[in-house]
DNA sequence: TCGCTTTACTCAAACGGTTCAGGCACAATA
DNA sequence: TATTGTGCCTGAACCGTTTGAGTAAAGCGA
């Protein structure tokens, strides 16, 4: 950094207090709306401050108060992932509308590995940059819990909840939204289910795996998982393997709308009609979901209130007033036209196919 | 704000210059790599700093350094759009991978309407909460650019050149793009071409469809241009708009890849085939465009380089170093499979259709 | 009128850094 | 030997706000 950066002279609260012929003290309770001031003096600090548009230097402010009012939120999957799902930025909007009503900023760092998230925390904490974090994308055996508990920095783990950690968490019951779905499917007729899983360590596709398994075998269903790293290449190399198996599923459920809308891609291009030959479900909703064709059935969440509710928590915490988990409101089963009963194929018989050229 | 915060106590410098034995000057030029220390003192202060794993509280040093060593970012589309576009996603994560080399943070605030914008501006500034910030979404007559240069604030526009402000801006020569792009498809022997346009009120639309018009008149191409507001919806109406003419487009122009993708699936779905009966192209790749049927031929742009040469520009901004605009690499053609040469339709007759279920 | 409480303020010390004007010891020079 | 540097470090002011202690004046009951 060479250069010096040029100062501009702006407004304190001793330009207030000169202006009103008070102490700066007197200025600062008027600020703060604390007692010790009539009525009159008050009201002539505030048209004062008002009048010089007076703004609070937060650096002032945050050393002496010792809060930084800010939070923080890493992001540590890889940049091409994060782009293309929509996630975090709906889970973002929810983050903000929460915090602005609070005057609290939100910082936000892309990291490219796990590492580097911690190292963030802890300079983060060390900067008294934020007041506390949001932790998205909990693994299992997270090394990031313990270390955030030891660094004392207040944080919410979204996602949930943790057995082997303290971290207060926002989640929603992930197992019976799967129930939910695979007995849709069943209900509709199909006897061979599949689910294309995002990445195993994530917490949240584990539990969803898990119940998937779960809810086919109680329903006598033949069951399929298959994993990906979120992107579309390995979504759609999951989906080739799964629909070119001698019998392939009737049905697949993908992690993502960003999985799903891939998977529709590939099954269409191998000469799969969607939904007759193969129906399909996405987690998570997004208006890509919406426009492709057939528009997609997809489990819905709120995930700007979702992101919501994870900062009032948030907040809660960092004011010592935390009262454990939240369990938020389950996503639920939106049905759109690519979830139909199987068109019937006794035994092992190959699915009928449309055209070779698939559009 | 009920509760009050549990304070943490945490490393100062004047625990490192009790342990070492020195005063406070001292150890702040030992940490900042100042002249004026025995090469033996200063490496012992910096031990002492490493050992009690002391950070710099980032309040006290903006306080006395009067930065924030925080850069700004707002974002005024609607939650919905926002999502929905990679590009904002890719830009941020561009801008980061500049700022955190400088240990800037960088500060996202979502907001509703332009009004708001110019407040977050007002604010941030007020407070010191940012050294500077980076406009996205030039509008025209957009009364940002004035208030950012009465408030002082270092800017860098993201977009332009600007014609009515001396704010520095970053851009590149769509126009020369867009006559790659007409140039493109008029060699496919495209007669009749069409371009979905984004926000008329943003610069860089604008720019776009005047290019445009104008390349094609040049080559005596037919030419319609339809605006939307960027949603899929908007998208879906106006490809619907220009397919329904009784001489409809065989190519066109989309000015986002969420536009471009629901431009294909409308298209299909209306029984045209893609390229045969009409081609398209999408500004902006993104991986959704790859993974459609038929891949969509794009515009492709570095968005990260983009959003990382924006934060040096900016930096050298608010150090005071800044020497006019930048015009950054401009986007350039990828053809794929959305492309051909339109199938032979003379005179008024429709183009073929397919089955009327789009697959 | 006196003592007591209450009201309405002022004052100064933090908060944790940066920075600048010295000061002291020692070496180099006249 | 006196002078002048120079290298190395100290002390204190300062950035803008919060906050607790202190105080003068007003109010009040007896």
């Amino acid at each position: 950094m060479a250069g010096r950066p040029k100062r501009v002279r702006r407004v304190t609260i001793s330009d207030i207090a000169e202006r009103a012929g008070v102490s700066k003290g007197a200025v600062s309770y008027a600020l703060n709306d604390r007692p010790g001031l009539s009525d009159k003096t008050r009201k002539r600090i505030l048209e004062i401050a008002d009048e010089l548009s007076w703004y609070p230097n937060r650096a002032a402010r945050s050393l002496s108060a010792a809060r930084a009012d800010a939070c923080g939120l890493v992001l540590a999957r890889p940049a091409k992932t994060l782009a293309i799902e929509t996630f975090f930025m709906e889970f973002i909007a929810g983050v903000e509308s929460a915090l602005a009503r609070h005057s609290i900023a939100l910082t936000v760092q892309l990291v490219d590995e796990p590492q580097g998230e911690i190292d963030v925390y802890r300079r983060w904490w060390g900067e008294h940059r934020v007041d506390g974090v949001l932790l998205v994308d909990p693994r299992v055996a997270d090394p990031r819990f313990a270390e955030v508990e030891r660094l004392g920095l207040p944080a919410v783990v979204v996602g949930g909840p943790l057995k082997d950690s303290k971290l207060p968490a926002i989640w929603h019951d992930e197992a019976l939204t799967v129930v939910e779905v695979v007995r849709y499917l069943a209900a509709l007729g199909h006897e061979r289910v599949a689910r294309v899983a995002g990445l195993d360590t994530f917490l949240h596709s584990r539990a969803r795996s898990n119940a998937f398994r779960r809810a086919a075998r109680d329903l006598a269903l033949s069951v399929r998982i298959v994993a990906t790293d979120f992107t579309p290449e390995s979504g759609a190399l999951a989906t080739r393997q799964l629909l070119s198996d001698p019998k392939p599923p009737t049905a697949i459920v993908y992690d993502s709308a960003v999985l799903g809308v891939t998977g529709l891609g590939v099954a269409q291009q191998m000469g799969f009609s969607v939904p007759e030959d193969v129906s399909i479900v996405a987690w998570d909703d997004s208006l890509i979901c919406q426009v492709v064709h057939p528009p997609l059935t997809t489990v819905t969440r709120d995930i700007p209130a979702y992101g919501e509710a994870a900062a009032i928590r948030l907040l809660a915490e960092i004011e010592g007033r935390g009262k454990g988990d939240v369990e938020f409101n389950r996503g639920v089963l939106t049905p759109r036209a690519s979830t139909a009963p199987p068109v019937a194929m006794p035994g092992s018989r190959r699915p009928r196919r449309t055209a070779a050229r698939a559009r």
